[in-house]
DNA sequence: TTGCTCCTCACGTCACGTGAGGTGGC
DNA sequence: TTGCTCCTCACGTCACGTGAGGTGGC
């Protein structure tokens, strides 16, 4: 026979516990005065207080843990429960160590450069219906874009216009190296919901969707860019992944004053996360 | 200018967070209409946005977040928190690999056989102020244990009584090799408080604390308790640890009924817990 | 009387998800 | 009129910790 506090201290729980495990059903005391509502414990009682210490150490519920000491579950289903926990605590520790590396990229960045905040998002981009025209520049470099996307997103904006196209979100441009010879292909689009391909100029496709995608805002002019995009570089750099191919560009503010433009970078990723680098 | 909706799908986050992030004062939106209570953003505050997804990522809550994109924190304030971060996901880390190998050797157990539902926990034990007195006997065997630790717990009671000494919690057996030559020693103690050292038989000694207990319960009869005691050293063996001594014994329950009787036994162990196995 | 243990509410935690109930422009 | 987006409460989540306010036996 024990008193809540005693019970307590051999089962290494606190009294509230104890008081929460009876209010749920979980553990009810073997008695409770009706008068006086003092609860009594037997030393029986201390092996299911044991299990539940145990189960819940494990990490599961004590829903869970109610369902596992129904006398009524069977192993075949205790041993699913099981597995299941042995997957989520898989998932969590990667998680985890993948977080680890991050913090750790982190601190190194901070010791290189204490100034540099630069906020890189990994997050995976959806398809996207697009208008489009294309041109070709000679190089990567804005000196080359520029002269060639202005009049593209230009001529593009007018034959919107006409089309009645529904404009669905900011402008992007994207790259791709020109099919044969050198320079690359420049194309300048505009997502459009419900729109069908007409006789306006410009051809409708799909962007297709990107799993991971290192993403980071360039503020300012685009003739600057490049600082921003080898930032970027050297952050991917930096967390062990690798660029696969070229990055999108959405114009999320291109107003008259280009000062104040907000772009945002999208670099394609290989799919595999970096393997993590053993502590 | 974008309205909470599309700042949100750019942003990657649900609305209801802008709104939390909003009236926590974390992320306020470049202006509010006085009369419908429209929010507005700039896509400039996409920049904070990401910086705050990145943190939350890395676990940090909302409110280190605040503290982190505080212009006035210093990068070593910075550092700070970023190693403390380090620190709290690599104790996490462990905690859970070791949680999934006590996974694994359950799943195991119950491959092994079904039925098994033994709880063992790990808990440290607290050092006890006991009146004692001790014996020897010829085995580890109940066969041989019980007729002198029965008549040791008989005696000490009747001492303690005379002494009117203050018990203060159920009965203890524990074993040690004799000094010299064969047999163990068998010490039979009752916790006691505030009582001096007295002419009346008995030692007062304290029981150390223990910092690695594997603890079980025994119900029924000390004639069967070989059963539990091997179930515990195979569950210590199953999980990679290692007995450092004899286990102690808690007489929970020992009334008049044997049959009845609920014993704990706490088994000291290496104070090293066991090295992960390698997933 | 003071201390100790016990009791029952009931709020707070953390970062939102999820209705409920209502509004404003196409 | 129907749909869509927006708004403000306000409850629920999970396993208790922590008072508040009160009782009963030494």
């Amino acid at each position: 026979m024990f008193s809540i506090g005693s019970f307590a201290r051999h089962g290494r729980v606190s009294v509230r516990m104890l008081r929460h495990y009876d209010a749920i059903g979980l553990l009810r005391p073997a008695a409770s005065d009706p008068t006086t509502g003092y609860r009594t414990y037997e030393a029986g009682q201390l092996a299911r207080l044991n299990q539940i210490v145990v189960l819940k150490e494990l990490g599961f519920s004590l829903q869970q843990v109610a369902t596992m000491l129904d006398t009524s579950v069977s192993p075949a289903e205790l041993r699913g429960m099981l597995r299941l926990r042995q997957a989520e605590l898989e998932a969590q520790i990667d998680g985890d160590t993948a977080r680890l590396a991050h913090v750790a990229a982190r601190l190194r960045a901070l010791e290189t450069d204490p100034t540099t905040t630069a906020a890189v998002a990994i997050k995976p981009i959806e398809p996207v219906r697009v208008a489009q025209l294309f041109a070709i520049a000679t190089g990567f470099e804005p000196a080359a874009i520029t002269p060639v996307v202005r009049p593209l997103f230009a001529a593009l904006s007018a034959q919107l216009e006409t089309a009645h196209a529904n404009v669905a979100g900011p402008p992007i441009a994207y790259y791709r190296d020109a099919d044969h010879g050198d320079g690359i292909e420049v194309h300048a689009a505009f997502p459009i919901d419900g729109c069908d391909e007409g006789q306006f100029g410009f051809d409708i496709v799909e962007l297709p969707a990107i799993e991971r995608a290192a993403t980071t805002l360039h503020h300012g002019s685009m003739d600057d860019v490049m600082a921003t995009v080898q930032t970027l570089a050297r952050w991917i750099d930096a967390h062990g992944d690798r660029s696969a191919g070229y990055n999108r560009e959405v114009y999320l503010d291109c107003g008259p004053n280009e000062a104040n433009w907000v772009v945002e970078l999208q670099e394609p990723l290989h799919t595999q996360p970096p393997k993590e680098t053993h502590r």
